[in-house]
DNA sequence: TGTCTGACCAATTTTCAAACCTGGTCATAC
DNA sequence: GTATGACCAGGTTTGAAAATTGGTCAGACA
């Protein structure tokens, strides 16, 4: 599927991600031109205009790339441990997963400094990105493990709020836990109590549960290669 | 104590700030000037230089005022009902009273528009004003209903983060449940869920918690009100 | 004599045009 | 066919002048 030339353009245009990405946290946004990514990769600045339309989407790509690979730490998980599909399990792995990638823990907190105007509309969509908002909730409810007395809109509400307010904790001069590891706990064991009401989970409910979740992440992988090869070209 | 001329100063005080609030709400702090603050409380300019020493100053009452309005309303259900001292029914009174009072919904919310510079340093302190973090967490161990597993600190981070959470889905564009009753009710569940282990409260237990709430939302209460009283001289 | 006011001024903010910079293109070199 | 950097239009920054306004206080008023 590669030709040799689709492979080298393909390490190439890693190479401009990784200056840009290490350009974004040293600099920030606003700071970086173009040229400077060119120079950090060892290219001239026409190049990167062979990858990527616009200065906004190579940054954008960056950020995909992050967001990919957090979600292929949370599919090798749930694929080594299915148990890493219940709610705690997976906010616990998800929020270590962010906190642990500077750039992903920059657009989370929405840093002005080091994501200038990336940081408005995108957001925080780290695993949001293209599902309904309810779609995790929804294969809760499909393997008979709602949370009681709440809709799916509802519970993604709750999850939602819970999982935001404690990365708002995350921004600078919060007090909190001095570990992230007793911080991600602290959040699991709320998400736990909040939403996982069965003491008991049945091992057959949970494998469904977790191949849902995993066919889930899959979708939302894909159309993220896809806009990120789409705007490789 | 008031001469008839303090209390008409008292009265003037309160028209002031009235306009300043109403103003506020309507054109948002960077476009108010004080002679708008003045024209629209039907007095001179150099007037409420006789009360406040800075415009940041008469800003800031205004504020303190509407705060000490959501500390009233706590203490008065608190009195009424001392099972209101409990983390799930305190945390559900004020989520309500602040979304209540448009200022104080605005403040938490930090909205720039409305609060301009004011969003910045100050914060979210409706309550939290003077005291310690963890005071409310403090008189939940003496009064033996310490969240299981948790510090004090702990605690007060984990209720911080679970309460600004759910403020935080009351910006604009976020999905939420429509009727603000209903937010506030999931609000206390997990709040109850999380740090209310117990199922059973001793009455006496209660009783003591709530005269503890009740004295420390007085002293708040007594401190903005000193911070008011100087401001207005 | 004590209270209130708006003219006044220093200081900040806004405006606006010139200077500068940079995203994106493309003719040229390889 | 691929890569480049000179080039330019559009956008941003700069800085100085103009306009606004926070805060003062001499005097009007009661």
């Amino acid at each position: 599927m590669d030709t040799p030339t689709d492979s080298s353009r393909g390490r190439r245009a890693e190479r401009i991600l990784d200056a840009a990405g290490e350009l974004l946290l040293r600099w920030g946004y606003r700071r970086i031109t173009i040229e400077d990514v060119a120079r950090q990769a060892g290219i001239g600045k026409g190049t990167i205009y062979l990858h990527w339309k616009t200065r906004e989407s190579l940054f954008r790509s960056v950020l995909m790339r992050e967001d990919l690979s957090l979600i292929d730490e949370l599919l090798a998980e749930l694929r080594r441990d299915p148990r890493t599909a219940l709610p705690h399990r997976m906010m616990r792995t998800a929020f270590l997963g962010v906190l642990r990638r500077p750039l992903l823990r920059a657009l989370v907190l929405a840093d002005e400094d080091v994501m200038g105007r990336l940081a408005q509309d995108q957001g925080t969509r780290p695993i949001e990105g293209a599902l309904p908002d309810d779609a995790y909730p929804e294969l809760l409810r499909r393997a008979g493990m709602a949370p009681p007395g709440l809709t799916s809109e509802e519970s993604a509400y709750t999850l939602g709020a819970i999982v935001s307010g404690f990365f708002s904790r995350e921004r600078d001069e919060q007090p909190r836990p001095e570990r992230a590891e007793r911080r991600a706990d602290i959040l699991a064991g709320a998400i736990r109590r909040v939403l996982e009401p069965g003491r008991e989970v049945d091992p057959e409910r949970l494998s469904e549960l977790a191949e849902g979740v995993i066919r889930m992440l899959e979708r939302v992988a894909a159309q993220i290669r896809g806009e990120l090869a789409q705007a490789y070209e």
